[in-house]
RNA sequence: GCCCCGGUAGUGUAGUGGCCUAUCAUACAGGCCUGUCGAGCCUGUGACUCGGGUUCAAAUCCCGGCCGGGGCGCCA
């Protein structure tokens, strides 16, 4: 990796000896100005920018270039009376990289009220031409050209603030769970067990065993509830092989996951929606331009969050002309008419045991029961959690009325039998919130690089 | 896994058997223009997913492959 990295430098060194000198002492000696601190600096300021020529208009004795930097853009006019080298700009290409020096005028007539008078410009970069996608076309390309180029796709400020959006509300849900004495901890993706059964597993090749693609840190992070730590979170991915196609699945997620000792599903709840709130609240805080160049206005979410049990919401579709078996899962069209009910968070709790799987803790009045939670926002499902089994005899038992071999699941059962703490937790879809909150319509708009039923490539 | 739909220049589209030498916008190349800012005007380059079939004639109809979109199921 190294070497081919080191010949890729020779090679275009090379090739470009000069223009590489040029680059490393512009960038070792020269400050840098950011296109959003412009508007604060005095008038006059001779100023630096480096960024991607977005845009460029050019007239017989002028020429306008639009350079978009990751905090904004600036038009920098270049004046044949005050710039020698005019030529030089015609064969000026669409997001090249480029330095402009310059000096500040707050006084331009440009719409945006300022501009940079330049006085020197270097491509430091070309961009080749056409683009695959234009960043700033009139025309909105097809979501698969636009992954297809996700890096220029992301070169949209709109698209880059969903990311920025993505980064402080889970900045925000951690910084929760650390005040909440939570540490973060890392578990292996890489197991030899499915956690609730085979069907949905990515195997690998792993040496000369078989092994599978976790498909979520379940077993892991209820092992290190007995290994006294007490109180997890876990913030990474989840891979499930099931072949669905739909905006709302991914085959690799992120997953935000909790687990505490000696609590029960009522606090795990009181963590989520806390978590869930603290998480908006640091984007109201941070995010302000981020949420007004997606058009968005956002409210921090009022705990607690409205609880409906699972056969209320078996009543609400019934009374709409939907019915659902007792033990049958709540349907997309069920969920809808509950929904319009409770519009925004809730949680939907107490569902059959048929639906949950073999860890989830049965209620102690009614087995046909679990303390077990779903938080959805209207019909969307965000989290699953519960109160988990943690007498190993119970679990075994219900391993089997699962149709799973106990032995299969060992390493994890063990840990069962030499004192395990009651506990309680859940698994959030990072994605699936971050699309709630803006309003996305398809939940690969929330990740970088989606892996779907057919995509692994970029 | 089931059901429905689609694939035309770099990008996004119009075109449902002959009027297609394929529309329009944008991008791209060249030219004009002393301040543009969705700049404007002129000129130019550029495309029917692949294979087979039907027909005098296929972008258009039929079959299959490949690629993609949507819905449901399942889930986070």
């Amino acid at each position: 990796m190294e070497n081919s990295l080191l010949y890729f430098f020779r090679g275009n060194f090379r090739r470009n000896r000069k223009l590489i000198f040029n680059i490393c002492s512009q960038l070792t000696i020269m400050e840098r100005n950011f296109t959003g601190d412009l508007r604060n600096l005095p008038d006059g300021t001779n100023v630096i920018i480096m960024g991607w020529a977005q845009e460029i208009r050019s007239l017989k004795n002028l020429v306008f270039v639009v350079i978009r930097d990751s905090t904004g853009q600036v038009q920098a006019t270049f004046k044949r009376e005050n710039f020698s080298n005019m030529d030089q700009l015609s064969t000026l290409s669409r997001e090249s990289v480029i330095r402009v020096e310059g000096k500040l005028n707050l006084q331009s007539k440009s719409k945006a009220g300022f501009e940079v008078e330049a006085s020197s410009i270097n491509v430091i970069n070309v961009s080749e031409s056409p683009l695959p996608l234009g960043i700033i076309d009139p025309v909105e390309a097809d979501f698969e050209t636009r992954l297809n180029n996700r890096f220029l796709d992301l070169r949209k400020p709109v698209k880059g603030s969903i990311f920025r959006i993505k980064s402080s509300m889970l900045w925000g849900i951690r910084e929760y769970l650390h005040q909440q004495n939570f540490i973060e901890v890392q578990t292996p993706k890489i197991v030899a067990a499915a956690t609730e059964g085979g069907a949905d597993l990515f195997p690998v090749e792993y040496f000369e065993k078989e092994a599978y693609l976790n498909q979520s840190p379940q077993l892991y992070k209820e092992i290190l509830i007995a290994s006294g730590i007490d109180r997890v979170f876990e913030v990474g991915p989840a891979f499930r092989a099931e072949e669905h196609n739909t905006v709302r699945h991914l085959n690799e997620f992120t997953s935000v996951d909790i687990e505490m000792g000696f609590s029960d599903h009522h606090s795990a709840m009181s963590m989520l929606e806390n978590a869930v709130k603290k998480g908006i609240e640091n984007v109201l805080k941070t995010n302000s331009s981020d949420l007004q160049a997606l058009g968005l206005k956002i409210e921090s979410p009022k705990v607690p969050f409205p609880r409906i049990s699972y056969e209320e919401c078996r009543k609400i579709a019934s009374s709409n002309g939907v019915e659902i078996p007792f033990g049958e899962d709540l349907s997309v069209e069920a969920l809808k008419f509950v929904g319009e009910k409770f519009h925004d968070f809730y949680f939907i709790v107490d569902w059959p045991s048929s639906l949950r799987p073999f860890y989830t803790m049965p209620k102690e009045e009614d087995d046909r029961y679990t303390n077990s939670y779903d938080l959805q926002y209207r019909e969307k499902e965000i989290t699953s959690g519960a109160q988990r089994v943690h007498n190993p005899d119970l679990l075994t038992k219900r391993f089997m009325e699962k149709g799973l071999k106990p032995e299969n699941f060992e390493f994890y059962i063990k840990a069962f039998r030499y004192g395990m703490p009651p506990h309680a937790g859940w698994g959030l879809g990072l994605e699936r919130l971050l699309m709630i909150l803006l309003d996305l319509q398809n939940i690969r708009e929330a990740t970088l690089f989606p892996r779907d039923r057919t995509r692994i490539v970029p």
